[in-house]
DNA sequence: TTGTACGCGTTATCAA
DNA sequence: TTGATAACGCGTACAA
């Protein structure tokens, strides 16, 4: 590896000009020098030691992308990456923070103090929290003095330490609902595996639409995949025992509808004839029913890729207007749900 | 940030003593000055500065992976990662990494240069090449002189510049498609998205095993899925018409496999019992197919962890007896594939 | 227009 | 057992 100091040496000029140079501060340098130092770097091919660079400005280029495993325990705890909601999402961070020049250090920790060491130690520019949750995350951001930007974390007292990228989840969810009541369903279902952050809000949504339809809530209405039981196929033997009471079913993501129609369909289930289904997210899993899933489409990429772009924006001084970003989502009609034109009561 | 040298002053010792308290260079330090640094370390909370630490040792403590996306274009060639088995691969490979106290800095580049100067501007300490086809990878090898881990490359000649964790894809896909003839079957189509690597050798294997049983092969059993033409839909019409033909189909994935069966469920057939369908990697996809995939178990989450730690001991200087790695696989029998009791000639 | 010299935080050598 | 001091490679006041 070529240094600067090697290289001013053999072109017999100063460290100073080359830096120079290398930064395009140009205004002070002779053309000829210009065209000389850099014909030559590019004949050495000098790449900088970026330990050196940073040390010297105190800054690192580096945005971390930290995800907390434990809260978000989709089928399987101990991989969160191979849910592909999480696994597109950081694609679209990936995009993002190369094509800004910026480099990603993906970190896994359920440990606060951890993360915060690691952050701290590589002096990371800016942080990306995914899968986290509300305190938590304002735990973070309050020690870290740095810009934060957090996909999906609903804060109940908003700190205003940190700018959230997510959806109107309450909202996306209440019109999903609504189209399953419109349709003649009343006995519906919600299916998820936790009850905080996203999945509560879009209980709540939930919970709105049958309000408006003038349905009462009741607790077996709420379908609980414990963590671990779709790996190992436990309990889904007594959720679709459960299901023979309903007419739908609002599942909180594409993996848990696929899941579920499949366990359905094995115990005889015609989907939609005994029962509908809504999912969430609009991925590959969607398309991989039979029949096709009728879902709320998000996009994950896009997710990624705004968060990441906030993000950067933020390291570079800008002022971000808003602390909370809502990406819109759309109800996408496919096959799983029927009309029911006299609806039982 | 609190640095050593002041850490240094306060505690009226000199820098180095600090340093060595801080990495149990213990023997040449009287027990109570350990204690007392010890201490005041944990009060102060400090943490190291990573970038003048490596620029001091000259080396990096990141582990560099790089994805090349254009040579493995499942079916979203824009964002990699959505694969499944990418991304569990690559939640493997994070874990053991932060196990072994190291970074992973993900990159995902086509460009051969670019992948270079990355890992030589932040001087990683090793690399894991993921997705690459054999000479792309050779070619980073033989540039990078330090510890190189593949996932999956196949490499003609193999230059020894790298050892590969991998399967034996053949041998594996051999047994799967005895399997099918075993059950009667003789018109085997074989379905994938292209002809290189992985997917090469997965042909022959299923050649191999067709030829065994005296079966002639044509051009028409290969069913290619072009890239892209899964998210629009294009194609899958004319698939499915030439499936017509067959009474098993060998995928080599399962994504391929579930998507497969959604469009061939659509258009009337029955599996198995018009066509059976056999999968590769026994993901999520699988298991959310009804009736449940018939496929060809691989762990993705080991592949990440055991390349991972393979390039930790290679970077930590051990040496390693094997060039190729190669992991297990069985074939899981769940209920795609049907029994030809009277084979059809 | 170019060069000198110092600081960034750490590790390592060698002397005390 | 401890302490000066010199690297590591780069950026940048400030001087020339």
């Amino acid at each position: 590896m070529i240094t600067i100091k090697e290289i001013a040496s053999r072109l017999g000029l100063s460290t100073t000009t080359v830096s120079n140079v290398i930064h395009g501060k140009t205004r002070e340098v002779s053309a000829e020098t210009i065209e000389r130092v850099q014909r030559f770097l590019e004949e050495v091919e000098y790449v900088p030691n970026i330990n050196a660079r940073n040390l010297a400005q105190g800054q690192s280029k580096i945005i971390g992308v930290v995800l907390k495993s434990l809260e978000f325990r989709r089928w399987n705890n101990d991989n969160i990456l191979s849910d592909p909601f999480v696994s597109e999402t950081i694609g679209g961070i990936e995009k993002a923070v190369r094509e800004a020049g910026y480099y990603m250090m993906l970190y896994i920790s359920d440990d606060i103090a951890e993360i915060l060491q690691h952050v701290s130690i590589w002096n990371v520019d800016g942080l990306i929290l995914f899968c986290m949750m509300d305190d938590d995350a304002d735990r973070v951001a309050a020690k870290y003095h740095k810009p934060v930007v957090c996909i999906d974390t609903y804060s109940s007292g908003h700190s205003g330490n940190f700018v959230n990228v997510g959806l109107d989840d309450e909202e996306d969810t209440y019109k999903a609902v609504r189209y399953l009541i419109e349709n003649g369903h009343r006995r519906i279902a919600f299916l998820t595996d936790n009850s905080v952050g996203v999945d509560r809000a879009r209980f709540w949504g939930y919970r709105k639409a049958l309000a408006e339809a003038g349905i009462e809530y009741s607790d077996k209405d709420f379908f609980l995949l414990r963590p671990g039981e779709i790996k190992q196929g436990e309990y889904t033997e007594e959720l679709c025992t459960r299901a023979h009471n309903y007419t739908a079913m609002f599942c909180c993501s594409d993996i848990y509808a696929a899941l579920m129609m499949a366990e359905l369909k094995d115990r005889g289930f015609e989907i939609p004839g005994d029962i509908s289904v809504i999912g969430f997210d609009d991925n590959l899993y969607s398309r991989v029913c039979s029949p096709r899933l009728t879902t709320v489409h998000q996009n994950a990429d896009e997710k990624g890729r705004v968060a990441a772009a906030t993000l950067i924006r933020l390291v570079r001084g800008e002022m971000i207007e808003t602390k909370e970003i809502r990406l819109k989502t759309h109800l996408v009609i496919r096959d799983t749900v029927r009309r029911i034109e006299a609806p039982d009561m």
